[in-house]
Formats: C-alpha cells, structure tokens, sequence
DNA sequence: TTGATTGCAAAGCATTTGCATGCTA
DNA sequence: TAGCATGCAAATGCTTTGCAATCAA
C-alpha cells in the first residue's frame, strides 16, 4: 500500500506532456506542488497540499495550489473525491488500481476498497440501459470495526487522529 | 415510476412525528414547504423548492427552505444526492425504493437504477472488512443512450431541458 | 517579445448564522 | 408566556476571477 521512495519519473513525463498539449508552461511552482502532492500518499485538499508546499516555498499562492490540482486532475493524475464534510479531496489515480472509499462516520477514517465483481455488475447495468460509463464513484458510509469496539463511549479511538471530521454528514 | 395524485398522509405522519420528538414546533411554512417537496417528484436544489414554494407564498424565505429541507432528510423522508455540479439535490426518500445515480455528462439527465446484485456484493465487502454500513452513494457518470447517437453535433438532444447542467465535471 | 502564469485581493456561490420580531404550544 | 421559528442581512467557507507584474518559450 504505501509507496516506496521513488522519482515518478512517468508522472511528471505525463504532466508535461499535458501542459505541452494544452499550450501552456512548465513553471518552478507547478513542478513543486506536483512533486510535493506525488510523494504525499493520502486524501488532500487544496489546503492541505497549500501547507505542504509553504515548507518549501512560503512565496506559492493558495490560487496556485487551487490551478495545479485543476491541472493534475485533467492530466489523469489525480482524482477528486468527497467524502462528506464538505470538502473536496484529491487522492493520487495514475497507476493507482481503481477503488471506492468506505467512510467511518465515527472517526472519519477512510478505507480503501477494490471490488472486480462491483465493478463488472456496474458495467453490466450500464449496459442494460445503454449507457455508456466512463466513471463512477460508489461511496459506503458506516461504523468501522473498532469505533463498534468502542461503541459505548460514542468516541472516537483514543489517538486516531482523523483526516475527515464528519460534522452533519452534508456535502455529500 | 410516476406516483399518482395522493395525499402523502404517512409522510406528514412521520414528519410530525420527527418535529414533536425534537421539541421543535409545526407551521405553515414547515406544512407548506414539505408539501411541494413531497408532490414534486424530482431531484430539487433548495432554490429550485424556494421558487415552487414563491408561488403559493412570498413570504417564505430561502432560510426556512433550506432549514426544512434539513429537517426533511433527518425525518427520512428526503435524501442528499450530488451529481458534480456543485449543487445539493434532494430527492424522495421515504416509501421509495433504495435507487442508485447514471449522471449523463452530456445533456445532464439523470437516471435511476437499482441492482440487488450490486447491493448485496457491497454489503459483502463491508462485512469482509468489518465495516458496519449504514447508507451508501453509488454514481456513475458517462454518456446516456440518446447522446451517443446525437454524439456529432456533442450537444444535448433537442428538446432536453437538462436538470443538471455539467460545466466542469466539479464538485463531485 | 509574446502571451501564459502568478499572487493578491476581490468576487462568486451555495450554505449557514445572528438577531429582532413573530408565532406555536 | 416561554422559547422555538422566521426572514432578513451579514457572515461563512471553499473556490474562482480580475488584474498588474512576472516569467517561460
């Protein structure tokens, strides 16, 4: 699951590709929040990645950070997901294997799930009702196994600190 | 599909039954908001109910509609559904079959499917991993039967008067 | 040199909140 | 009568845009 040190060597290649195609320009900014957001391996929003790249560089703009992730999400790079607290996050999707989320709506803790036969039965609906499906998002809200250890005290587990804080389960 | 003329006597039921639980009170606007919700069968924004509910009296706010139809989704006769176009969308909940979301990217139509199969491997997956559901959200974007063919010109089909209009694919 | 990019501030947009007034229970 | 509900305006919170200065190609 976790990464091991590399140099994403294909993903940068990929962004520039990108930017090439689109007319645009490679610039110091863009090529660190990339970096930046290609070794953190976890569910960031803008601002989290903002934060990130201020360590590095106090001179990069939040606005900045909001176009980069633009861009990387339109390079296939990244994904958007949401998981309920209103937020947008981006989580990495080249060369990732495709998966759906399962939200702790106790703790906020994400799990990260692969189902082929989800995945075909999606297709095979698709294709009763003749669309034509180029994504999807399936999304399971619920308790996970030890907020239902620790059931009694309605608590999150002691030191789990949550990426995702689950206030009125709005922003769907 | 389409429900024909009734009086929704078990939803005002369940409604009422919420708001006295809750100590909190009924009025007109409350009857009157979850009225037009619950005979318009279709996916409404909080403005979209705001402007029905103009109609039949001015006086209503668009605080007090978006504060019903918050009270509507915890009484569990409404449900929250986005589609990608950063707008909440609130739909039927109660008495209605469980339904998951084909979101055409193209003219915006929005279409309805419901898969035992799909729901029972999601069910099975949770249990693998000892997670405890309690709702989900399954969406599928793509192209819908009539767009493929009108697929040249890529303009929604005449005639359509698409709900949900998709500029960026945002907001998911 | 040209036109894309940046960062700031300001604007947008959907949603929420503060508060004085109005109304149920 | 007590205190929840309402509607307005103002405030949020996240995201986008306008713009002058900057920088890549």
């Amino acid at each position: 699951m976790v990464k091991k040190k590399e140099d994403f060597t294909k993903e940068k290649e990929i962004f520039l590709e990108h930017i090439q195609k689109a007319g645009l320009r490679r610039t110091a900014q863009r090529d660190l929040i990339m970096e930046i957001f290609l070794k953190t391996e976890d569910h960031l929003t803008s601002e989290d990645l903002y934060w990130l790249v201020q360590k590095h560089d106090p001179s990069v703009g939040h606005t900045t950070v909001y176009r980069t992730l633009k861009l990387l999400t339109e390079a296939g790079l990244a994904r958007e997901v949401r998981f309920g607290d209103n937020k947008t996050y981006y989580e990495h999707h080249y060369n990732h294997e495709h998966h759906d989320h399962m939200i702790c709506t106790e703790c906020g803790k994400v799990i990260e799930f692969f189902s082929q036969a989800i995945e075909s039965m999606q297709d095979e609906m698709a294709d009763k009702l003749g669309f034509h499906p180029t994504h999807h998002s399936l999304r399971i809200w619920g308790v996970c196994e030890e907020c239902q250890k620790s059931e009694v005290t309605h608590s999150a587990p002691s030191g789990a600190q949550p990426k995702v804080r689950m206030r009125s389960m709005t922003g769907i």
